[in-house]
RNA sequence: GUGCCCAUAGCUCAGCUGGAUAGAGCAACGGACUUCUAAUCCGUAGGUCGAAGGUUCGAGUCCUUCUGGGCAUGCCA
């Protein structure tokens, strides 16, 4: 179905067409979302933009546009208004007849990718025997909200957590398995445990040389496949991902694959080959190095192929990982949802891939980072940062102390499901309601925060949406149409269809944060149409139409939500 | 040294490719619940957009310089 937006462009365009005025090569009008409601519903500046260009007077441009146009009875004749913006009003007619359309497809308005494109999201990647801290959220919800939105524009999407499950680490738990491990623990809390055993070689290996090179030859056994080492760290991996699922099961989070940096340690040599073969990789050091003496920023960053004593580093890895997913899983396109720090290493990695002559869109989708108390970055290897399931459980708890308090007489399972609905809802939509790029400090009050601005205040007009239909029954047949007199449904009907124009939006920057902004704004909008305007109270043509309005609005929010990863209930 | 990111209300943050009187939430103050869930609504108050220049009819947004923070910068990932 076509947008409003989209039809507004169109007789736009029509009309700067029949005006005199030299087009340029290129130039295509826009429009926006009307910066204040009194100006209209949309607003187009782009006839300052081309008088500009042409050095004519814009008002004078923009007049003759709208005296050329043919509006019909999609929108009231366009006002001129300031220095020559041009106002849109959509008829009642058209907004009545487009909210229909919307209310019928069953995309809510959200147009289909045409064509459809084989993207893989990289993200979360949590590295193995460390409990993820909050740091890890920011990846996590980011990644599982673009697939979502990917995936309801009709994208195929193949997501990968590229856990961390190879390295020198692998030494110390070895070391530490043979001679700390206790089982029962392990049973317990395999997580917990493998961090306890890791502190106390690591502490040991600090202090005894001995110690330190008894876990290299630990590694030194792993990597060369020592059969005893392999299956220790076999193990290792298993419960780890035992534990990892565990906590994405929790938060509604899949991966398709979980091809860890182990998988790819068999295509790393070839990797390095075939780069020196070609020429791209060379000899710097005694390390072997791909220069980019072409582009300036990089000119003096080498990126590390191999070490010095023959180990890879991780752009080793990445380039494999890389050939592995254009050519196996047939990739257009590589998102890595991983934090700003990383961006130099990306830049080299994209330039090499470039120069490698491979043809596959990436974009490092970066984020900016969850800082401590101390405003320093939250890294990974620090083990007393603040751990993630803490963070949910104390939300999931919190929640559920409010939801006892508000609805007693709900069943506990009842209780446990919104609960869990509300306080992991929360903490994603905290989260994912923020600009990427923003640095943030953790903070308990921002995550457990339940009023304003928050997934409760949204899940709560959804509730709002269902007690009313809970109290009409099941036997609700929808009206056909939908009658506009009051500001607050016209505020309703306009706001709904726009749902189809936000969620294309996320992807063009990877901003949920667009999405959440609409939402909420939604919800807003909702909320003052439910107080405004009684829906049961009401007769007629009246109530039909409200209801459809309360149902669309139902469905949209349960939907925009649901791309957020945020899961409703019908009470809370 | 070089590069990237950030600085907006008391606090936490929006502000898309330059556009109209810079917006929310929290906190504060004043109202609205025998009513479709008040986790709500309505209203009041709160700003030299870090500083100084520049481009433009128009700058929170673009350019330059400066200040103050964060991060990255050849053998961890």
């Amino acid at each position: 179905m076509t947008l409003l937006p989209q039809l507004l462009r169109k007789q736009l365009t029509l009309a700067l067409e029949k005006t005199d005025a030299e087009i340029p090569d290129g130039f295509q009008v826009a429009i926006s979302l009307a910066k204040d409601a009194r100006f209209g519903d949309y607003q187009s500046n782009s006839a300052m933009i081309l008088a500009k260009r042409l050095k004519q007077n814009p008002r004078e441009l923009a007049q003759a546009v709208v005296d050329a146009g043919e509006w019909d009875s999609l929108c009231e004749k366009p006002e001129i208004a300031g220095p020559g913006f041009i106002n849109f009003k959509i008829t009642t007619e058209t907004l009545q007849n487009h909210t229909l359309k919307v209310f019928s497809d069953g995309h809510l308005g959200v147009p289909q990718a045409d064509p459809a494109q084989t993207i893989i999201i990289d993200f979360s990647a949590p590295n193995v025997a460390k409990p993820m801290h909050i740091g890890h959220i920011r990846s996590t919800f980011i990644g599982d909200c673009l697939n979502r939105v990917a995936r309801s524009l009709g994208h195929e999407v193949i997501t990968d957590n590229h856990i961390g499950d190879w390295g020198t680490q692998f030494g110390m738990i070895i070391y530490g398995w043979k001679k700390y491990l206790n089982k029962e623990a392990l049973a317990e809390d395999a997580i917990r445990e493998l961090v306890r055993v890791y502190r106390q070689v690591n502490a040991e290996a600090k202090a005894d040389e001995a110690v330190m090179q008894a876990c290299r030859d630990e590694l030194v056994k792993l990597q060369q496949g020592n059969a005893d080492n392999h299956a220790i760290w076999q193990e290792t991996v298993d419960l780890s991902l035992n534990q990892l699922r565990s906590i994405y099961d929790w938060l509604g989070i899949s991966f398709d694959h979980y091809l860890g940096e182990s998988f790819y340690n068999d295509r790393l040599g070839p990797v390095v080959d075939e780069l020196t073969e070609k020429g791209l990789a060379e000899e710097s050091d005694g390390a072997m190095c791909i220069f980019f003496r072409d582009i300036p920023a990089l000119a003096e960053k080498p990126a590390i192929v191999r070490k010095r004593d023959g180990g890879f580093n991780y752009a080793t890895s990445d380039l494999a990982t890389i050939d592995y997913r254009v050519s196996e899983l047939n990739a257009d396109k590589i998102w890595y949802v991983v934090g700003a720090p990383q961006q130099l290493h990306f830049q080299q990695i994209f330039a090499a891939t470039k120069m490698r002559g491979k043809n596959v869109d990436m974009t490092h989708v970066a984020h900016g980072s969850i800082l401590g108390s101390d405003r320093k970055i939250m890294k990974t290897r620090d083990g007393d940062n603040v751990q993630l399931l803490d963070v949910l459980q104390a939300a999931v708890e919190r929640a559920s102390a409010i939801v006892k308090e508000k609805n007693p007489t709900l069943s506990k399972d009842e209780q446990k499901d919104i609960s869990e609905a509300i306080g992991l809802g929360a903490v994603k939509y905290a989260e994912l309601s923020q600009h990427r790029m923003t640095d943030y400090i953790f903070s308990w009050d921002k995550m457990l925060s339940f009023q304003g601005n928050t997934a409760p205040y949204l899940m709560n007009a959804y509730v709002r949406t269902r007690a009313i239909f809970r109290k009409l029954g099941d036997d609700v047949t929808f009206s056909d149409a939908v009658t506009i007199e009051a500001d607050g449904e016209r505020a309703l009907a306009i706001k709904l269809t726009q749902f189809g124009e936000t969620v294309p939006d996320i992807l063009n920057d990877f901003r949920p944060n667009l999405l959440a902004n609409y939402l909420f704004e939604l919800a807003q909008t909702f909320h003052s149409f439910y107080e405004e305007c009684p829906i049961l109270k009401s007769e007629g043509g009246t109530r039909a139409s409200r209801l459809v309005l309360c149902e669309l609005t139902s469905r949209v929010l349960k939907q925009g939500l649901d791309l957020l990863g945020i899961r409703v209930t019908d009470r809370m």
